[in-house]
This record gives structure tokens, C-alpha cells and sequence, in this order.
DNA sequence: TAGACGTAGA
DNA sequence: TCTACGTCTA
């Protein structure tokens, strides 16, 4: 019923509240929550025509820290840095990341200060993968303060992207059962 | 509400009819009728262990004849065969397809005789893919009848299988508007 | 762990 | 045409 099929929306999507719970990555582009298949960062064109990210999923599968606070540290893309089963980590080397698409999108946002939508995938290993598995949960909107190269292990160029929580928002249930651990 | 999660069925799967439309090859696995989200070939073991084929897609990707008569010409799968933008096209050889998983059931339900499902993909090339694309229809059950070993272009062996629909079902209307022409 | 007739968007 | 934090089963 909240189909909004290619549409690119920025900021909050209607009929989309935090905590909401997804099983697929295609639900998300059903939805215009995060349109690409497998990709991490959605992106638009703004009014200038500067590509600005308008939503991130981080399912685990980079180096990203995950805290329980309302700070996240997101990698870029490219470079082949994926833990994923991708045949281009065994075939290609790894690369220097480069600041084009989404990493370049993501790094706009930071004066852009516009929002950004957070999906937290759970990488659930769950053997039984049957009809209740929730692997995807929006977050709600984050900014993105600022952006920085590091080395990785491999000796080539990552990018970070360090976002932060709007405050305001309702507080995922799951984050306050973390942070009471 | 005709999901089958992770069950795998012989023959003809309850709720589901000749002519029935899906988008997703990802339906098809939710309903049991063909569980690889990739994979042109299903199949189980029967009672004396050995595989069998349960339900094939033709999507265009392999050379496979599809005319409109009830006979279907259906290319083993391996040996970076497809015409898909897997990256192993690009990086790997082509090789010698082998009479495993797949291609060696579909061999063994030759002499089992049992009834394979059939799904044709559209391979639309449709530029609106928008919410009312239909790319999989289910074609009913068929047997296979026998297999060969080709040689392809590229110098390496591609197995064939025949399959002949089994009568007294639906014919596919789209099916009928082909052969008028 | 790796293979497979995937899928949308730049 | 190619990339991308996919998804399932063996």
C-alpha cells in the first residue's frame, strides 16, 4: 500500500516510522526507503544538479562501528573492501577507494546538512531463515558531520563517514536493550 | 497465503496454475514453485537418494530453443555459459559443463520419468519496469525426454536436454497468440 | 564456502 | 555495460 516505485525521496518517507522491520533489501526499494538492490548508498541529484546521499543501509558486511549511541561510523564503497561473497574480492585486487557516487554523495550531505535514512541490517545467521526472519530496521535520519581517508589493512584508501542521530526521534527498542548490557 | 518456505514438491504445486504471473524470481521460491533465487535448475533427491529435477526457468540467458510447440530445448548450466553479467564471464574460461547437481538430475528424471515444472522469463527489455512487469510464467509440468552433449562456439561441451510438455494441460494464451503469427 | 538463467540504477 | 553492504541451497 506505501508502494513508491523509483521514486527518490529525501528525508522522511511517508508511511515509514522507526523501528519499522524489512526481511528483503528489494522491500526497502519497494517501499523508496533505499532503492538499490545491494548497494549501500542511495543518492540524488539536488536543485544544483551536486549528487547528495539521501539513505545508507549498514548490514555488517564492511568495516563500519555500530555503537549504541546516536553516532555511526560508515565506510565508503568501492575497492573491493566488502567481507562479502562478491567474486571480485577473490579476483580483484583491492583498490584505493574513490570519491564518486555514493562516497561522494555522502561527503556533499556533510554541507548539504541535509537528512540521511539509517536502515540497520542485522546479518542475522539464523539457520532458519523461515517466515517471521526481520533482517532490515529503519533507524530514522542522520547527519553527516564529517568524512575522513584511512588506510586499511590492505594498504589502500577507505573512507569513513561519521553520521549522527537527529535527536527527536523515537528510540529503537533494541538499542535500549543493548545499551542496558 | 500460498507460501511453501523452503519446501521442495514433486509435480504440480497446490494454489498455483499454468499461466500464473510473478515479477520475482524471488516469488518462486516463496511459493515452492522453484527455489534458487539464480539457479535455472531445482531439483531433490527421490527415495533412493539419487537427484532429481523438480523445476527449470528459461530466461533467454543460455541458448535454449524455445519455439511454440510443446518441445523445449534447455542448456545445462556451468562452464560460465550464460550470457548473464556475471563477473566469471569476464574473468573466468569457458569450460566444460559436468553432469552434476543440476544437469545430472535433470538426466536422471529421464529415466525417473517424473513430472518437471516449467517457468519462462521474459527477459523484457521493457525500459518501465515499473509496478505491473510480469517476467516469470508458470508453463506447467513437462518430462524430459533425453539429453546430448554439444559443442559450443567457444570449443567446450554444453549439455542439452529435451523436454516435452505433458498434455492435457492449459495452453498458454500468450502462447497461442504466437503461433497465429 | 561458493555457485547460480538476479535486480535496479548510474 | 557495470557496479553493488543480495539471497538461497548444496
Amino acid at each position: 500500500k506505501h508502494l513508491n516505485y523509483g521514486t527518490q525521496i529525501m528525508g522522511t518517507v511517508p508511511g515509514i516510522e522507526v523501528g519499522d522491520e524489512f526481511q528483503f533489501r528489494i522491500e526497502l526499494n519497494f517501499l523508496g526507503i533505499h532503492r538499490p538492490p545491494q548497494g549501500g548508498i542511495d543518492f540524488m541529484k539536488d536543485d544544483g544538479g551536486e549528487l547528495v546521499a539521501t539513505s545508507i543501509v549498514s548490514s555488517g558486511v564492511y568495516d563500519d562501528d555500530l555503537d549504541n549511541s546516536d553516532v555511526l561510523i560508515y565506510s565508503g564503497q568501492g575497492g573491493n573492501m566488502g567481507k562479502g561473497k562478491n567474486k571480485e574480492n577473490n579476483v580483484n585486487e583491492a583498490k584505493d577507494q574513490q570519491l564518486v557516487k555514493g562516497n561522494l554523495a555522502l561527503k556533499n550531505s556533510i554541507q548539504k546538512k541535509n537528512p540521511v535514512r539509517v536502515i540497520r541490517g542485522n546479518k542475522s545467521t539464523t539457520s532458519d531463515s523461515s517466515v517471521d526472519a526481520k533482517n532490515y530496521v529503519y533507524d530514522g535520519l542522520y547527519m553527516v558531520e564529517e568524512f575522513w581517508q584511512e588506510t586499511g589493512s590492505h594498504g589502500k584508501a577507505v573512507f569513513k563517514f561519521k553520521l549522527r542521530r537527529i535527536p527527536g526521534q523515537p528510540e529503537l527498542s533494541w538499542k535500549a536493550v543493548k545499551k542496558s548490557k
